[in-house]
DNA sequence: GCGAGCCGTGTAACCGTTTACACGGGATCA
DNA sequence: TGATCCCGTGTAAACGGTTACACGGCTCGC
């Protein structure tokens, strides 16, 4: 019996059709609208479908309906938790709409995001979500010409080419120096992944700067990692003049920075503040507690799923979104020399 | 001039070729075969593109080809450093591929699976990566109905009815035991995620209890996160025998354990000691740094792209693997009463 | 008993590509 | 000069669905 099993290629509708005598028409409604095919031609229609294994060809489907379902997203990594709770909360909601989403990595490189957007858009991604503001021209003009709808995370801006669904970064920054140097803090070392294409982390240096506190700020950058937070640490503490807290825009690089003053023998917060930004859940339970600037990601990811989901449903692009920012204070800073 | 900028319609081939006073199998070759078609004409068409910003529809293309370039996987959730590590070394080999990785979370839940299963092949999906081998017999007929490639990771099962790519999840938890046995402890406490749904926790489970080494294990449940560790390290403590040491079959959960055990005022490993499970990078830098079973989940994702890769481009299903676990014996672990 | 209306089903056009095949014209060769 | 070949290009048939429209048969009302 040819046709039921073994055969190479994948059984269409005109084989169920076939199967069931009846016409493509008929058991395309069958799927597509249920209570139009009733009774026993409803039931061979099936009977077939189930003999033959057939399931529906996405892209034929996408090539009527004019639409795939699917979204991209363009991440620097998944390998840090702060892109992963994002893609969870984008993910889970995105589902909600009934939409699909393909992640691609770009490793922070303007470049290789062009060439994954690309790749997006060759796999029908209906529209993008990428992170921050620094985009090569490449990828803009990618953008803009196929009229795709494209959504920036990670930092607000009122009127950016592209929507924004983020918080402030200058502000987040600010938070924690403003904590800081209110704790009397005026040495501060700065702690913070690689300037170069990460907008995000400029902005946070240049904001540090431009608040003009009395006291020295001293940058070093780090990759972002635990280890690459030690070995910062260390430079910083090599300084001739030794810091009294360490700023990190990150709570990788902060969770490095305390294992190596730890590891070091210096006491925080008596002998030096850490600070860190993101708040992980993990930030809570390193030692001393962290004291840390939240950054609401996965609301980020809910937040970006709706608007990208009304977006390519209704044709209006969403307002720029600011998400609040908040210090969230625990054990990790305190007055420098507390003793005197 | 019409169908130069805000038509509503996106252009498709035919405009170009209008446009360009060519067929579409031109402009078709242009985009294709670039060599083919060179010199004015192919300057025109260029040209005609980009006036009209045209970009070609990936169903169309999809539809033609016989190929999406697209495959799904499906894990539990990407808020684990675990999923996330596995997906970004996958993602980023099929790549390489050409292949385009569309994620789907379904919160450990069979059900769930099978529904997002279904949504990765309505996408137009052509291979699919689930976790793990308990899985809903929806989810089993649906993927063997439509034929469609699947690779389960995290379990190496030399003839499960999906090819595996995973380690030996027995051996891991044996690993860890041995290795406590070995110094002499005798009241293990296991602190293991949710066991409903998951095979990897039951098999690591049953596999120590297998092992009936002398002595007794006791079992406690715990959300996978530092806090559910937290929680049950206090529950254990709670019992009548207190243990000398602490397996734990996650290393978010040990993370909780070490830190309920400082914060209770335990001394590591001196008094207690504890071993993880996955060696995430972060173990090496919590205190004490934490005896680990080293889980290869970058390299898992590395080769479940390639098997999945090959797979869908050679038709030919891969050979299960088995990935290597190693003890990594950091602090967190040493003799029980080190002082008698 | 006959026309209207409805319901279930079939026919065929269409979506936007790729590509086998056909075709026409210029260069090459005898 | 005419046959041959090649190259660039066009025509049209797929691919696998959805759906507007047509159509035939049934029920119903007058």
């Amino acid at each position: 019996m040819p046709g039921i099993r073994g055969d190479r290629k994948r059984p269409n509708l005109r084989d169920v059709a076939r199967r069931s005598n009846v016409s493509v028409a008929t058991v395309s409604r069958v799927l597509n609208a249920p209570s139009m095919v009733l009774g026993p031609t409803r039931e061979r229609v099936l009977a077939a479908i189930d003999e033959l294994g057939y399931f529906p060809n996405a892209a034929a489907r996408a090539i009527n309906l004019g639409r795939t379902r699917i979204i991209g997203a363009l991440v620097p990594t998944l390998d840090n938790a702060i892109f992963a709770r994002f893609l969870d909360g984008l993910e889970n909601r995105l589902a909600d709409y009934g939409l699909s989403l393909v992640v691609a990595t770009t490793g922070e490189d303007p470049d290789a995001e062009t060439v994954k957007a690309r790749a997006l858009m060759n796999v029908g991604a209906e529209g993008l979500i990428v992170s921050g503001i620094t985009h090569a021209s490449g990828f803009l003009d990618l953008t803009t010409n196929a009229r795709i709808p494209v959504v920036a995370i990670s930092h607000f801006h009122a009127d950016y080419v592209f929507p924004t669904i983020g918080y402030d970064n200058r502000a987040s920054a600010e938070l924690a120096l403003r904590h800081l140097h209110g704790l009397g803090h005026r040495d501060i070392a700065i702690i913070h992944g690689p300037k170069r294409h990460n907008d995000r982390t400029r902005l946070r240096i240049s904001a540090l700067e431009n608040l003009r506190l009395p006291g020295s700020l001293e940058c070093q950058e780090a990759e972002i990692s635990i280890e690459g937070g030690c070995r910062a640490a260390g430079r910083a503490l090599a300084r001739a003049v030794r810091p009294t807290a360490f700023l990190c825009l990150s709570d990788v690089l902060a969770t490095g920075v305390l294992y190596e003053l730890q590891r070091r023998g210096f006491d925080v917060p008596r002998d030096i503040s850490v600070t860190g930004m993101e708040d992980l859940p993990s930030s809570e339970f390193v030692f001393p507690a962290l004291t840390s600037v939240r950054l609401p990601v996965a609301d980020m990811g809910t937040r970006a799923a709706e608007a990208i989901a009304n977006w390519v449903e209704s044709g209006q692009p969403p307002d720029p979104l600011k998400l609040p920012v908040e210090l969230v204070s625990r054990s990790s800073t305190g007055p420098p020399f507390p003793d005197r």
